[in-house]
This record gives C-alpha cells, structure tokens and sequence, in this order.
DNA sequence: TGTACATCAGTGAACGCGCGTTCACTGATGTAC
DNA sequence: TGTACATCAGTGAACGCGCGTTCACTGATGTAC
C-alpha cells in the first residue's frame, strides 16, 4: 500500500515532534511557529497538515514528549547514582535544579518551562497540561517513602517553582543562589538518608 | 500650558496602566494587546503612542503595578489579622494560596502567573520581571526572622510554584488540594507560632 | 526484465486575519486680548 | 464680557508584517502486468 515504507513517514514525524518539544520549551507555547518547525525539521510548511490535524495538536504532541524525555533523563540519571548510595530523591532534586538547567529550558521539565501559560491554552492543550503535572507529582512522590508521599505536590511546586524563579533572575549567581537554596532544603526536609543522618 | 489638567491625562494613563496590570496576568505577556487594552480603557488604540513609547514599555508599567497592588492588598490583610496574633508569615502564606487564587489570576502575584514567560521577553520587560522577583523574594524574608531569612527564595519558589501546579490542574478539589498541601507544609516549616507550639 | 500506472510525502504560492505602529485630523478646553 | 487663537488628548484609517491554514501540483517510489 505504501511506497515508501511508513517507516519513512513516521520518521518524518517524529523528528517534527522532536523540533517542537524542544521549541516548546525554549519559546513558550506562542513561541511555536508551525513554519519554523517544519524549517528546522528539514521541510517547508506545507505538509505540515499531512501530520497535524492543527497546531493545537502539535502543541499537544510536544508537551508529551518533551515530558517523556525529561523523565527518562531523569531517572537514567538516577539509576546510575543508585549505585553509588545516592538516595532516588535526591537524585531527582539534583538533577532537576541543576545550575545548568538555568539556560537549558529546551531540554527541562516542561512543567517548569510551561507552567504559568498552561491556563491560557486551548482545552485539548489544557487537558495535556493537567496530564503532565499529575505525572510530575507522580514521578516525585515515586522517591518519596509512603509517609511523606502526600508531600508530592509541594515538592513539586517548589521544583518548578524554584527554577522558574533563578531562570528569571538570570544565570548568574543571584540565580544560581536561588537554586543552591532549594536543592539543601528540599534534601535537608525529604531525603530519607539525610533524615537518618546520613 | 496644559489647558486640560496634567491631572486629565494622567487619569486616564493610570487607567490605561490599570487594565494592563490585569490583562497581563489573565492573558500573558503575548495576551498584551494594545488595542484590546485601549478599548477596555474605553479609549481607541491610536492614541496609545501618547502615553507608551512602545507595547513594551506597557508589559513593563504592567508588571510593576501589579507587583504593587499585590504587595498592598496582602499587607492590608496581614495588617488586619495581626490584630488577632496572626503571624504575618501565616497570613502570606494563606492569602497568596488562597483558593480563589485559582480562579483569579488577574488580581494575584504577577510572578506566579508570568514566571515562565519571563526569560523570554525583550530586555527591558525581562530586567522588570527581575525586580519582581527580588521584591517577591524580599517580601517573605520580611516576615520570617532573621535566623530564617535564607530560606525566603525556596519559600518564594514554593508558593509561586504550587499556585501555578494548581491553576494547570483546575478550579477543582485536585487543584485546591495541591494549595492546602503547600499551605500545611510552608505553615508547619517555617511559621514561628507553629514552631512555638502555639 | 521492462514499461505504464497509482500512490502519496512533501512543495510552494496564496488566502485571510490580527496586530503593532504611524499619521493626518478633530474637537474640546483654556488663554490672550 | 466676549471673541479669536493655540494646545493637545484622543480618533480612525491605513501600513506592513507574520502566521495558521489551504490547495493544486510535483516527483520519487513501489506495483501490476
């Protein structure tokens, strides 16, 4: 039925998802120009709607897998530190408010890169949003023992939070300060080695 | 000189800044449309160059008068309940995650609903976001004691963090259950009553 | 093995629309005489 | 007191530009015979 194989199709679109979940995250949701990523992906804009029902779904597409990717970033990271003694929690809060993710939003927690013009998008868009922070919360109360797994949502209010707030300020020291003071106390209040004296 | 008073003009500046200062927190930086703005005014968009040198330097009186009318309404509420022996931390905390918050952006924290959109504005509106940010910063170290005061950006990152986690998921139990839990937690770590046993 | 044909991913011109900005003009109000 | 004038806040038409979307077309690849 296909002439070339669909693989070739859908490698095409991948690489359009790929452009955009990093877009995305670099320029805000109105910073994705259907046109600009068809350019970076190696096409021209017109067969953008051979993949999109709409830019909307673009948009959706991109924030699920800019999510995805931050989370297997995150626990590659994590299951290589675990031999190493370091706990899942703070594996996660090191490597979420590292000094470097201050000038690399594009391949940062979307949640963080997104959070604040989540309410403004359209339903479908919306409705992918929600879907990431519950899975954020998620994949925090996962490092979490059952005890303190209520703590999940502050935890990750504080993260996106924080990195919001030195990416505002600039990479620099003020910015970094401001991350070096969230990365001790998150470890100080919910790490369990630390809590055990470790 | 002016045969209409100084006062005329200004009047209707400060209208014009007023609707901004609510627009940009309802509908983003991008949501910042100059005739939209004009016409809430009740004026038309041509005159709009007599009062701003450019869409942008309204982002930037935008944000500095919401940061303002945020700044006092949650002082005026601290003011009131300090007369009942509440902290004024606790009343920070409680009137910036407050539940209507959710459904309110347009009259809440500029730095919650503009933190993420911050990094990529034009300079001058990213130099004002920064000031923001340091006077919200300011603002809780004010009511924690000095033994405490370092904590006031990880606090600050906790409340802005958490208030926009809850507006992503909805004016819903799911979105105010994420505002009590930050609520409880902040309340429990940090409020000096709490700390006191009181 | 070779030839004609069908399929379809991708091209590029064109559209309609919204938005920031400009500018000649209006009309109301205060001032000079 | 009244009349002509200057000032200037605000009007509304027009501009250029970018962007999402559409659509007729191309050209490469596999299939049928």
């Amino acid at each position: 039925m296909s002439r070339t194989p669909n693989s070739h199709k859908e490698a095409t679109h991948e690489r359009i998802v790929e452009v955009a979940a990093r877009a995305i995250r670099r320029n805000g949701c109105a910073g994705v120009g259907v046109a600009d990523v068809m350019k970076e992906a190696g096409l021209t804009h017109g067969g953008f709607y051979a993949h999109f029902e709409s830019r909307d779904a673009l948009l959706v597409a991109a924030l699920e897998r800019a999510g995805d990717e931050r989370a297997a970033a995150v626990s590659q990271i994590a299951q290589q530190r675990a031999g190493k003694g370091i706990s899942a929690f703070r594996s996660l809060v090191e490597t979420y408010l590292a000094d470097g993710q201050i000038a690399s939003p594009e391949t940062g927690c979307p949640v963080a890169a997104l959070a604040c013009e989540m309410p403004r998008q359209s339903q479908m868009v919306r409705e992918a949003s929600a879907r990431r922070v519950q899975r954020l919360i998620a994949a925090v109360g996962a490092t979490l023992p059952r005890k303190q797994r209520a703590a999940a949502s502050v935890i990750a209010g504080t993260l996106a939070g924080s990195l919001q707030l030195a990416r505002a300020l600039g990479d620099n020291p003020e910015g970094r300060a401001v991350l070096s003071t969230a990365r001790n106390a998150l470890i100080r209040q919910y790490d369990v080695a630390a809590a055990a004296g470790h």
